[in-house]
DNA sequence: CCTGAAATGCACTCCAC
DNA sequence: GTGGAGTGCATTTCAGG
């Protein structure tokens, strides 16, 4: 894989916020041709650095305003836990992230629901699925910043 | 703005999962012609359920392996704190996500770096900018899921 | 490495049904 | 809602510096 130079940067940054601009307009906002632009881009599709294109979804419009981060904090776990709770948390599609961290708390999971309610639910379909204990959650009251933009 | 039906739903997840697939093929597999699921995608972008299309950049291939959860828990801060946090933090590509959150934390910050070293130059930089006291960090050793996509 | 042009294919629109 | 057909632009390939 090649290294990854400053116009490849440019072309990321634009990428990774639009990805529906015109070969043409993104050539000339960094100053490349269309061609050479779009074989950069196939560069970085094949070494992985693009990963793919996606559409992002505005959470209002879809009855997903609550955003919730539970907080586990682990007793000892019998074996095989941490594959059972991989299982149960990616096929639980509310769930949108579950890290395992270091300091005080064991894992963190990142939620989206449509209230209170909805939070209720997963939480009672993720005890049931997996041995839990000390729990907590907290809801995210405002969003100042969220994005998927990696810092190029 | 219309309802958003199944078949909708169905049009979204495949978006959300890949937006790059032609038209044709996206109608066969929710089983509508290309036209109808095209006029579908269109309603939805205009709707603004469709934010966006954009590319998802794979951050091991950019020197961005580490994620870290930076927690605040504030003092009485002065008038006009918050504004300035959040045109700070929305200032700095490595802060992917600023929460204000319920509970004893107040603000949950969500970052990127490459490693603890640039952990603590991005924690340089932002007691710089912003009073802050009690903060915390923990790290993601692992991340066991991490999507965009939203529960349909 | 790049540019510019040619060929392909798809998005998009309009049509009749 | 379906399918077909036509236009134009984006994407891709190719010839060449």
């Amino acid at each position: 894989m090649n290294t990854i130079d400053d116009i490849d940067r440019r072309i990321l940054r634009e990428l990774q916020r639009d990805s529906a601009t015109p070969l043409e307009e993104l050539g000339t906002r960094i100053g490349l041709s269309r061609n050479a632009c779009w074989r950069r881009i196939k560069a970085l599709e094949a070494a992985g650095v693009i990963d793919r294109r996606v559409a992002l979804l505005n959470p209002g419009t879809l009855d997903l305003g609550l955003m919730v981060y539970i907080q586990l904090r682990t007793s000892a776990h019998e074996p095989g836990w941490l594959e059972k709770f991989s299982r149960a948390t990616n096929a639980m599609p509310e769930i949108m992230g579950v890290y395992r961290m270091t300091g005080d708390l064991d894992y963190l999971i990142r939620a989206r629901v449509p209230d209170m309610a909805g939070y209720d639910r997963l939480y009672q379909r993720l005890i049931a699925r997996v041995p839990l204990s000390d729990v907590s959650a907290s809801f995210v009251m405002e969003e100042i910043k969220d994005t998927h933009e990696l810092p190029l």
